[in-house]
DNA sequence: ACATTATAGAGTCTTATAGTCTTTGATTAA
DNA sequence: TTAATCAAAGACTATAAGACTCTATAATGT
């Protein structure tokens, strides 16, 4: 169990998106070549995050992505569920019901990390990053 | 990223061996029955449990697994570590050294769902389950 | 000896991840 | 209005991981 590239690269580009600070969109030749990733594959990535509206992208000569109002308040959490769905980790197909108490064990142990991934934000990470 | 099923179906089996108390071992067949799962696949699951010292096995006419003594605070963690591997969430392979919030932010992340499964004991759960 | 049961390894099947290639569509600058 | 620039979408391929299966071997009790 690992979290995917994909996730690895959505965070860093959410940082460079998040530091580079520009007014200008920045296109993705450009955040593909800080992270030694190919841009047409760094694209289906933030096709993700446009979806769920933390980056807005525009087409055409001196487009490109960046990231939309608001974005301080963006989690970890959030771009994590952006890339790797919001399932749990954790599922047995059947459900015993209420007191079954392995789902409750491993629901609950997930929601703890969840919460960290929530509190920690985009601004926060600027901060401390730069 | 989801627990995988090799894991779902240790923490079933080392719950029916917690339940069944019963002082000679218990056969894979047995244990497969009651998760519908092939034997044999079972068997390479306890075998790695084994492995871990959480279970012993016995050989032969009679023979089958049981947990071994202590078995009381074997946590969830002990049981998910010995079939997942006990390697990061986040590996993203490179190190930027100690300044790099990313990895840091997931891997205290990581740590308070740990804490979570430490605290969850096999004892507890025969509590909670019967 | 013989039946029973765990262990080990190779081998298969399926699914998910990671990535490429190509086409289309939007936008801007000339 | 045309050409260049960029994102979006979809089909496609490749690699790796997960989920098994089969067979052979070793240990143990009767
Ligand atoms: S006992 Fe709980 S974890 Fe196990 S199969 Fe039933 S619902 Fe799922
Ligand atoms: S910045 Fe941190 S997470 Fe990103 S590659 Fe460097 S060490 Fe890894």
């Amino acid at each position: 169990m690992k979290y995917s590239k994909a996730t690895n690269y959505a965070l860093h580009t959410m940082l460079n998106l998040a530091m580079s600070n520009s007014s200008k969109p920045i296109g993705v030749q450009t955040l593909a070549e800080q992270q030694n990733v190919s841009p047409t594959y760094l694209s289906k990535i933030l096709t993700k995050l446009v979806k769920e509206g933390m980056v807005s992208s525009v087409s055409g000569a001196n487009g490109g992505y960046s990231l939309t109002k608001g974005w301080e308040s963006i989690s970890f959490l959030d771009i994590i569920f952006a890339i790797e769905g919001k399932s749990s980790l954790f599922e047995c197909g059947l459900d015993h019901g209420p007191h079954c108490q392995i789902q409750k064990v491993m629901l609950e142990s997930e929601e703890k990390m969840e919460e960290e991934l929530r509190r920690q934000t985009l601004a926060g990470l600027v901060q401390t990053s730069k």
